[in-house]
DNA sequence: AAGCGCACTTGAACGGTGTTCAGGTTAGGC
DNA sequence: GCCTAACCTGAACACCGTTCAAGTGCGCTT
């Protein structure tokens, strides 16, 4: 058999949600695709990099259009997309929480710039973005009224610092 | 040599401190004892046992006498305690974090039965407590104006939900 | 139709990992 | 001085990520 990266990072994918994040060994998946485990640095110079892809198509796949309203509804509607493209796959916060420790900027940005558009200064922005999109990430497994308390709190935080900025 | 077991958790948590958290093999950790890696296992039954001992002595080291205060003043020491216990040592945070996902209560209980003094519900102290110690878990490497700013947001929600209980 | 180049795979090896276990050793209490 | 329990050995098992020289075969050009 002949693969092309984006079938590995396909069957990737089925390997992830049938049997989790501690079964997708670079040997595991070549067995699975029946071809030698060195034939998979064709494509992916480590695994890193095939966690990555991994990780790029899964929030690729929960992407949703943009809408205009207003910045507390949009930074709502960003983070239960993102745990909603999350939690489509077995253990994927945890994926995407490690591949975000790598490059971090590329999640925050868009929550960031909802802050900025709704007159967050700097700082605010950055912390918020963070401190929001983490929150995302490790609460993959609560419930959603837990979810939606747990980020309200956070909202709320941010209207008071918004209402009246320094 | 022989050893006793806090002696391989002390000796454990040298390994941690000037090699990293990566670094810290049972292989690695039985060879800087002079040991087979096997005798590690009269200690501790896995290496996810001998972790948590790591995490709790890391911890018990950190603890503070408790006081009498308001309840936020507690929590945001509860939470800064937490943090400077946690960065006493390389990759404390990712550690704490690690063993905290097998055994959620323990780190949670103080924070909670503070918001419940303040005055929380059950749905309130659980959620509360929960979000921001994952918040200290996942923000170690931020500057401490950023933690600052972001605990501060969630005490704000949670001031806000306290003020006016349904 | 022939042949070239490149994408892709092989097979084997290197140096690591956690874990198990039958048996050997040694320290402390009686 | 002996015996028990605590502690350790040595070797093995089954994995892991990664590297690399060499091989194979598909698609394109000529």
């Amino acid at each position: 058999m002949r693969y092309r990266r984006d079938d590995v990072v396909a069957r990737a994918i089925e390997v992830l949600d049938a049997h989790g994040l501690d079964a997708l060994s670079m040997r595991r998946l070549a067995g699975d695709l029946g071809v030698q485990p060195g034939a998979l640095y064709h494509h992916f110079t480590n695994k890193d990099e095939l966690l990555a892809a991994i990780a790029d198509e899964i929030l690729r796949r929960g992407r949703r259009p943009a809408e205009i309203m207003a910045w507390d509804a949009e930074l709502q509607l960003l983070a239960l997309g993102l745990r909603d493209a999350m939690r489509r796959h077995r253990d994927g916060a945890v994926l995407i929480a490690r591949v975000h420790r790598a490059d971090a900027e590329a999640l925050e940005r868009p929550l960031r710039s909802a802050l900025e558009r709704a007159g967050a200064d700097d700082d605010l922005a950055r912390v918020g973005a963070r401190t929001l999109l983490r929150f995302v990430l490790s609460h993959e497994d609560d419930a959603d009224a837990d979810f939606a308390l747990g980020s309200g709190l956070l909202l709320d935080g941010l209207r008071e610092r918004l209402r009246a900025p320094r």
